[in-house]
DNA sequence: ACAAAAGTGTTCTCGATACACCCATGC
DNA sequence: GCATGGGTGTATCGAGAACACTTTTGT
């Protein structure tokens, strides 16, 4: 019944999952509610335990396709908690990870550990199991610094969009209004957009020119 | 024998310190030669175990300390691998830091696991067990990256030092010499320096003036 | 006297900011 | 025709970069 055994202690790794979109212009995050002990029906982020052969970035894809059905997300490591005494049950370190991606793109189902899962926006979060809510709060100072010196914000918009939609996440995310004339001059100054030569109507006004990464992947350094 | 069991598998989970100073003008980093296999007599980073009821701060300090006989120095979590394979032994997830402390307060002296221990500069790496030569290039990364929106260049020199000093810490991490009016304008302008009201000669010239931070304590973020 | 680092201001350039009007579409 | 967001240029300000000489000490 416990036929794993060491010579000497192991604490248990598990990875969490921060998860962040822009929906009805805030940002919330996806959190799911717990089925089973400890913090059985408390709302929790996704996440579980590595398995023995999965590199930790693998385990929390995996996580949060399992739990939530979501994949498809840009993910970054986070920061490591291991505090003792985070869980009730045993020692677990906790690599957490937070991931981006945009709204339309995500049909969240609860799945296997999760009895629920749901949007919250980040100034009316529910009491949170374990230290999650310290976890949030990290990931989301790291996601404001990075803004400025990194094309994170890529990540909440999808493969083509307006400059108006990328300036709402800037503005979303930094909590103040941007001059639209400055923001269009200093993005476009980077250099890291191509005019897909297609636009987008999104309401009773004038269409938008359609703008893509001019090199999709991985998240850049900028300025 | 093995008296530490659990249902399911458990990783280990270590703690690796990449720590710097600055000497002989070159940027440079404490290496362990392992009296014990895997890698027996390779150069590694010290780190090990995580004991059970210690945070993995804490685990860093001992680590290093029991090591290489180091306290006091400057630390902060890097990055944590976890990749399959890591360790020939078993499956290992390693939290990685890095620190950083001024040469002059620091004699280390191999204890425990060491054979012998000894600083090496960054372009001249024996090489190195497991995957500590990741791990030592994500820390010169990091360590260059908050040169430039933190104050972590205050963690290589000693607690009161002469702007002289701090330059030399830029101007060898960036790789490349900084005008000395700029960076004096720079650096007081940040408001993070107090002058202590003395002076020190570090050689056949004119004496300098000391300073010390005005808010000691955690790394700041700056501009 | 001379070698060596300390200390000190001004000019220029470039990126960041502030600011207002016409355009294309849906209703 | 009017409401809504898309799209555009110019003037100002401030931070960063370039640049050279005098001061104080040890030998």
């Amino acid at each position: 019944m416990a036929p794993y055994c060491y010579e000497y202690p192991h604490p248990a790794v598990t990875t969490d999952i921060a998860l962040f979109t822009l929906r009805d212009d805030q940002l919330s995050i996806l959190l799911i509610r717990r089925r089973a002990d400890p913090f059985q029906g408390s709302w929790a982020l996704p996440g579980g335990f590595v398995d023995p052969d999965e590199c930790l970035e693998d385990c929390a894809l995996r996580e949060l396709a399992e739990e939530t059905g979501i994949t498809g997300v840009y993910l970054e490591q986070l920061y490591t908690f291991g505090k003792p005494g985070r869980d009730p049950r045993e020692r677990i370190i906790s690599v957490a990870y937070y991931a981006l991606a945009p709204y339309e793109a995500l049909a969240p189902v609860a799945g296997s550990d999760a009895a629920e899962v749901a949007w919250f926006t980040l100034d009316a979060l529910p009491a949170l199991a374990f230290d999650h809510a310290d976890v949030i709060q990290l990931a989301q100072q790291r996601l404001r610094a990075k803004l400025d010196y990194s094309t994170v914000a890529f990540g909440l918009v999808e493969s083509t969009f307006t400059l108006g939609e990328l300036q709402k996440v800037y503005e979303i995310i930094r909590g103040e209004a941007l001059d639209k004339r400055n923001f269009r001059k200093h993005i476009l100054s980077l250099g890291v957009l191509a005019e897909t030569g297609e636009e987008r109507c999104n309401g009773k006004h004038r269409p938008a020119k359609l703008y893509r990464l001019a090199h999709p992947g991985a998240v850049q350094y900028i300025k």
